[in-house]
Order: C-alpha cells, then structure tokens, then sequence
DNA sequence: CATTGTATTGCAACCGAGTTGCATTTTCGT
DNA sequence: ACGAAAATGCAACTCGGTTGCAATACAATG
C-alpha cells in the first residue's frame, strides 16, 4: 500500500523552493511571503513549505525564538535526504538563522532513546555582528 | 546602577516553582495551568515563569514542537546558574520532555561566532515507550 | 487535444501560545 | 501601620499556524 502522493509542479513551489534555494539564511514563513509578493496565499506557503520538507526537498528548524524555518539542502544528494544534525547559529542583532553544515555536534544519549530527530540551535552574536 | 526589581514571594510564586522542581519532565505554560487549578490567571503564570527564569530559578527549554517550557535547574547551586548547554529529549509518544543533564554535546563553531544560548533537542522515543 | 481523477489553491474562519495596558491588590522594608 | 513598588486580574490583542470546503490547475490517459 503506497499511501503517498503524487506530486506536482506549480509555480508557487517552484518559486519557494527556488528563494529557499538561494537565501543565505533560513527562511520563515513571514520571510517567505514578503519575498513572493502576493504570488499565492498565505495558506498556501505554509503548505507548499510542508510538501518542500516531506519530499526531503528543503529542511525545517526550530529556532530559539519557536519559529519555524527553513532551509536548503545543500549537503543532500538529490532524493537523498541526510539526516539533519547540524548546527544553527541564530544572531540576535542581524536576526539571520544560518546553517553551520559543518558543525555537527558529538552526543551520547545514555539509556535505551530511539532518536528520530534534532534541533540543534545556538543563539548569540555573528561574525559581522560581533 | 542597578534596575532589577526586588522579587517578592507569592503564593504563585512559590506554588509554581514548587511545581516546576517537583516534576520530572519539563511543563509547558498549559501543564501548569493545569496543576495549579484556578490558582491564578493564565496572564500571572506566564509572568511568573519569566521571573523565574530570570532570576535563574528554572530554565527554558524551546522544544522541537516550538513550545516552551520550564524545568527546574537541578545541577545548579543556589545563585549560582549554570549555562544550559545539555540534550533535551521529547517523547513523540508520552509527549514527555526530560532533561538529560547528563548529556552535554561538544560542537565547535568555526569562525567568530560569540554564543549566548545553546538549545538542543531531540526527538524521538524514550526508554519506557519504545 | 479533450477528458478526467486528483493534487493544489484561495478564502474565511478558527486555534493556541504568548503579550500588553491598565486599574486594583498585595508585599515588605521602614 | 504606612506607602512605594511589585504583582495580579481582566480584557483585548498579536501572531504563527491549521482546517474545511468549494473552486481551480496539473498531468496522465485515451
């Protein structure tokens, strides 16, 4: 039984994917609908963001502040979704959330924990803020 | 020049931080509205975590569902707070969130990043639902 | 290239977490 | 016991995110 979709290409996801592509930094889903301009609405961000994420297209982080955001998978083989263990650096000045795909943090969880995911988010200042 | 308020001791205050110290997994904003049953507003309990959490009484913990909550800083001497660097993990089935103090992750930040909060957490299974 | 099943969208209404302003009440040092 | 300042209650609000449903757009098929 394949419970899964097909799905398809309309402009509202290409355009998303794209700016999510191309942003430096991770974006919300208030970044997302300034930068489309009226393209679609609101609802439909907020769930072309969850198709992006459930076809492994884009990654989401919960930032320090509860937002959601998200980003591109650059370290993931096309149809290959890595797990997401980095870290996040969150700046408090520039408000910019970026991946740091490098810094994957080394953890021992002692008793029996099946893990299934991580957020890893550290907040402070940027290089260009400090 | 010294602007911190004098904190005063409130049959809030002092139901809630008892609250929070007595359970083992962290509560959310709801869970203590819950427990302290008609106590006090829903407004009071809210200012009264962030007094807690500023004068270092509890700590906060933004879990990968985006909501915050609170869990008593055992591994902190009175006065003295320690820096909340260790793994958060959340049950996706009890829907618990303990903190494992125990587990600290080592990460290194590569370029001039200045770090002012760390937040970690991990979902998945915990021992007694898996 | 018209048909058609289904994925996608827009709209409006809703939900839940958290915040704010303000008048009233409670603390606690003196 | 008094008074300044802290804490509270209430109502109204913001904001991120969700849901139900009817209308529309895709893309596979004939």
């Amino acid at each position: 039984m394949n419970t899964s979709k097909t799905p398809r290409n309309t402009i509202a996801r290409t355009e998303i994917l794209k700016l999510v592509n191309d942003s430096v930094s991770a974006l919300s889903h208030a970044d997302v609908q300034v930068a489309i301009n009226g393209l679609c609405d609101r609802v439909t961000i907020y769930r072309v963001l969850d198709r992006l994420v459930e076809d492994g297209s884009i990654h989401r982080i919960v930032n320090v502040d509860g937002i959601v955001r998200y980003a591109s998978c650059h370290t993931c083989e096309e149809g290959h979704h890595h797990y997401h263990d980095h870290v996040h650096f969150s700046c408090d000045k520039c408000k910019s959330v970026t991946c740091l795909e490098e810094v994957v943090p080394s953890f021992k969880l002692p008793r029996k924990y099946q893990v299934k995911e991580v957020n890893f988010t550290v907040r402070g200042l940027c290089p260009s803020c400090r």
